[in-house]
DNA sequence: TATGAATGAGGATTCATTCAT
DNA sequence: AATGAATGAATCCTCATTCAT
C-alpha cells in the first residue's frame, strides 16, 4: 500500500511556499519553479495537487483572507466591552498574521487583482461583509441605529487605509499610534452620536 | 527629413495607451505589443521613446500620482474655508481623474508594487507627504497643534480606505455617502479636539 | 493473498480502454492517465502489465489487425462459392469489428505509424500477405494463373481504398454500395480474364 | 526602412521544414524546435508567422492536398483521350510530389487526423470531390450515365488503396505495375459497361 | 496485486528587446 | 522618425515512468 494522506500536507506546504516567494520576488516574478524550489519539491507536484498556477495562488489568497476573518472573530470573542469589540476588529488588521511581510505581499497582490478576478472579488466581498457585520453588531448599542452602518463602514475603511500605510512603509509605520488614532475616531464618533441624539431625539425609534 | 517634436506627442500617446491596456487586460496581461497596438504604433517605438517596458510603466505611474496631487492642490485653492480645504483633499481622491477605470487600474498596480520598487516607494512617499502637508496646513487652526498630524494622517488613511472600496466594488460604492462619512469624521474630530482642549488646556504649547 | 489470474483480465481491460480513448481523444491526446481512468484503474497498473505505453498501444494494434484476419478467415470459411470467398474478404473490411468508431481510430493510427515503426510494418505486412493468400486461393480457378496475383492485389487495394472513405466520412459512406462496386470489379475482371484467355490462350500454363 | 516582404518567404521555408521533420521524426516527434532548427531559424519565428503549431501543420497539409489536385489537373489537361484523362488522375496519385517520403509522411498524418479535425475533413472532402468531378467528366462518354459516378468512385478508391500500399512498403511497391492494374480495371469496366448496355438498353436515358 | 506519491524531461507559447534599414 | 524582422530566455504545463508500500 502506498504512502497515504500526503495531499493536505503538500497543499499547506505549497501555500506556505507561495506566500514566501510572493514576498521575496513580487508577484511578477513568482513562478511555479521558484515556489516548488522553496518547498523543496518538484515543479510538477504543483500541477499534481493544484492543477494550475492560478488555483494555487487562489488557494493562498483564500487562506490569507480567511485568516483575517478568523483573527477578527477570535479577538472579538475575547473583548470585554462593546468598544473593545470594535477595536478588536481594527486590531485584527494589524495582527502579525496580517502584517508580516508575507501577509502584506499576499494582500497587495490580492487587492490588485480584485477587479480582474471575479473569484477574488467574491472573496473580498465576503470578507468585507463579515467584518462589517461584526462591527455593526458591536455598534448597535453604541450609536443610534441610523448611524450604525455608516460608522461601521467608516471604521472598516479607516482600518484598510491604515493597513495600506503599513504595507507601503513598514519601517516607518507605528501600529500603536494608528491604533490610538482609530480609537480616537471611534470614541469621538460614539460620543458625538449620542450628543446629537440627545439634542435631536428621533420622533420615534423607527429602524 | 525627420518630423520634429514628435517626442512629447508620442510619449503622451504611449502613456495613454498604457493606462488603457492596464485597465482592459490587468497588469499581468499588459504587454508592449498590446500597448503599441492600442496606440496604433509599432512595438519598437516604445523602446525608441522609453528604452524599456518598466520605464514606460513608471512614467505612467508618475503621471497618475501627479494628477492626484494636482487635483488636491487645485481643489484646495478653490476652497472657501479651512474645513472645505480639508474636504478638498478628500474629494481629490474621488475626482474622476482618480476614479475612472483606467485610474483605478493604475493605482492598484502601483500600490501593489510599492514594496518591490524603490522608485515607486519614493513616489508614493512624496505623494503622501504632499497631501499630509496640505491637510496639516488647513488643520492647524482647527485642532490643537498636538493633534494636527494625527488628524491629518487619519483623514488621509480614511480617504485611501474609501478609495479602495470604490476600486474593488465600483458599482456599489456611493461616493457621496463616503464623502459624508468622511466629513462626519472631520467635524467630530474638530469639535472633540476643541472640547478636550477646553477641558485639559496644555501647560505650554510644546511642538 | 494476491488475486490470481488477473493478468489476462487486466490486459484485455486496458486494451479496450485504449481503443476507447484513442477513438474519443485522437492519438495525439491519448495519455496513460486517460486510459487508466477509462478502465477505472490507477495509471501505474499500465506499467505493471505492459511496461511501457508503446507496448500497450502495440498490443492494441495487434489485437485490431488480428481481428481483421480472423474476420476474413471466418467469413471465407462460410462462403458457398469461389466468388463468394473473394467477396468475403472484401466484406471482412466492412465488418462491424473493422468499422466501429474505435476500430477506425485504431486503424488510422496504425496505418499512420507503419513507416515509422518496424514492428507495425511487420504486422501490416503479415496482414496483407494473409489476405492476399486468401484471395489468391479463391481466384486460382476464376482467373488465369498469370493474373491471380494482380487481381488479388487489386481487390485488396480496392477494399482498403473504400475502407478509407468510410473512415473519413462515416456518415456519408454507403457500405452496401461500396460492396456492389467491388463486386462489379471482381465480376468484370473475372469475365474479362476468361474472355481474354479464350482469345489468347497461353501456349503453356507456365506458373 | 526595415527589410520587407519576408513573410511569404518564411512561410514557405517553414512549410518545407515541416514536411522534412514530419518525414524524419514522425508526427509524434515533430516539435517546433526541430522544425525551426531544420529551417535554420529561431523557434519563435514560427509563432511570429503562424501563431500556433497547428496552424503551421494545417498550412502544410493544405499545401500537400493542393499539390495533388494541381497534379491531377495539369496531367489531365495534357491527356490525349478520355481514357488517358482518367489514367491521368490515377497517375497524379503516384507523381513524385505525392510519393516522396515527405509527401507520404504528410498524407499519412493528414488522413489519420481527418476524423478529429473538422478543418482537415473539409479539405479532404474538397479534394475527393474535385478528383471525382475530373473522373466523372472524363467517364461520361465512356460508360453509361447511370454508372459514371460508381466507376469514378471505384477508381478513386482504387488509387487511394494503391497509394496506401506504396506508403506502407515503398521499397516493394511497383508503381508501374499498380498503374497497369488500375488501367486493367478501367478498361474492363468500360468494356463491360458497354457490353451490358448493349444487352440491356435502358428504356429511356433517364438520369 | 495494486496504487498513491513523486519526478524530470520536454514542449508550445509568450514577450521584451535588439537590429538593420 | 519609424518599423518589420528576428531572437532567446523564460514560463506553465503535460506526461510517461519510477518507487515505496
Amino acid at each position: 500500500m502506498p504512502k497515504l494522506g500526503m495531499e493536505p500536507i503538500r497543499r499547506r506546504q505549497l501555500i506556505e511556499a507561495t506566500y514566501e516567494v510572493l514576498r521575496r520576488e513580487g508577484f511578477a516574478n513568482t513562478t511555479l519553479a521558484k515556489i516548488a524550489a522553496e518547498a523543496g519539491l518538484a515543479t510538477s507536484i504543483i500541477t499534481h495537487y493544484f492543477s494550475t498556477k492560478s488555483a494555487l495562488i487562489e488557494a493562498t489568497m483564500r487562506d490569507q483572507v480567511a485568516s483575517l476573518v478568523r483573527e477578527a472573530s477570535v479577538r472579538r470573542a475575547a473583548a470585554a466591552s462593546k468598544v473593545e469589540e470594535v477595536i478588536a476588529v481594527v486590531d485584527a488588521n494589524f495582527a502579525p498574521s496580517q502584517c508580516s511581510p508575507r501577509a502584506v505581499a499576499a494582500w497587495l497582490y490580492f487587492w490588485g487583482q480584485v477587479p480582474y478576478n471575479p473569484s477574488f472579488a467574491r472573496i473580498q466581498k465576503i470578507c468585507d461583509r463579515r467584518l462589517l457585520i461584526y462591527l455593526q453588531r458591536s455598534l448597535r448599542t453604541l450609536v443610534p441605529e441610523g448611524e450604525v452602518y455608516d460608522v461601521a463602514y467608516t471604521i472598516l475603511a479607516l482600518s484598510y487605509g491604515f493597513w495600506m500605510q503599513l504595507a507601503h512603509f513598514p519601517n516607518e509605520f507605528d501600529v500603536d499610534r494608528a491604533r490610538t488614532m482609530a480609537l480616537e475616531v471611534i470614541e469621538t464618533r460614539v460620543q458625538s452620536a449620542w450628543a446629537k441624539e440627545r439634542r435631536f431625539p428621533p420622533a420615534k425609534h423607527a429602524g
